[in-house]
DNA sequence: AAATTATACAACCGCCGCATT
DNA sequence: CAATGCGGCGGTTGTATAATT
């Protein structure tokens, strides 16, 4: 069993141990954690110096209470993806899975269970948007599929286009590379356009409006798992594309025969 | 003031996915 | 293809501190 040793320490860390860590990490940088505990002269398994790395010395943790708009996010994006805290820390700066997930269970739960009557809908169970919503499959035929470039030049209006009985929203990268997303019940998919995007996506999607490239539609949610690639041929007059190939999470669909 | 209970969060554990051999 | 190791994740527990009785 892993970090089974005998004579491995367990438990609360010392000032002279977070010491030793701090300095090898700064030394040899983060990863090979396996070599860690010799590298700093710590009788600790690679797993707990790990840990403690990435939920309390690394510098770049944010520390203090999490704020109102900190909140709001998390309990958002818990609706969207369950208690998949990595994913939801990754859109908080700073701020650790476990951080979060220990919020949450403490924090939220608690609201979750005893506020069937708070007036925030996100802390309310019975309203919609209290329901996690999951990835599902999806079924895509040559009908359902017509259409997913252009529409749009300046970006300023959504994007969507059907996709078998979902209206899913669509994006794509200047490597047709789509990504996409599924609507809640009242077929909102819009309110976290900004807290999923990354740096990297913003500064695409501004570069992409100064500069339109018109396999590029309105950048929209990307579900990380859920991502699919296509080539298509364009048709310049219109701005449309007919897809060729279909690939999600690197299996060929064959769009046009289901 | 002491005992008890509740809370917050640090830390551990087992499992899983991926890369390498 | 199977075995192995590494790194990471989420669930759960442990413990220090705060609040309450």
């Amino acid at each position: 069993m892993e970090g089974s040793s005998l004579s491995v320490r367990k438990g609360a860390w010392t000032e002279k141990e977070d010491t030793l860590l701090k300095e090898c990490i700064e030394k040899y940088g983060e990863g090979k954690w396996h070599k860690v505990p010799s590298r700093a002269g710590l009788n600790r398994c690679w797993k707990s110096c790990r840990l403690r790395w990435t939920n309390y010395l690394n510098p770049n943790i944010k520390r203090g209470a999490f704020a109102d708009d900190e909140v709001d996010l998390i309990i958002r994006l818990h609706n969207l993806l369950g208690n998949r805290w990595s994913l939801i820390a990754g859109r908080l700066p700073g701020r650790t899975a476990n951080d979060v997930k220990n919020y949450f269970n403490t924090q939220l739960v608690k609201k979750k269970v005893a506020s069937s009557s708070d007036p925030n809908p996100h802390l309310n169970p019975s309203t919609p948007s209290f329901r996690v919503i999951k990835p599902r499959p999806l079924i895509l035929s040559k009908n359902s599929f017509p259409v997913i470039l252009g529409e749009d030049k300046k970006f300023n209006t959504t994007t969507t286009t059907t996709l078998a009985s979902n209206n899913i929203s669509v994006s794509a990268n200047s490597d047709n590379n789509i990504s996409y997303c599924f609507p809640d019940e009242n077929n909102e998919v819009m309110w976290w356009d900004n807290l999923m995007m990354n740096e990297k996506e913003v500064d695409y999607l501004q570069d992409s409006m100064n500069n339109f490239n018109p396999s590029v539609l309105g950048d929209r949610p990307i579900n990380e798992e859920l991502e699919c690639s296509t080539t298509c041929n364009l048709d310049e007059e219109d701005n449309y594309g007919n897809l060729d190939e279909l690939y999600l999470d690197g299996e060929l669909w064959d769009v046009f025969n289901q």
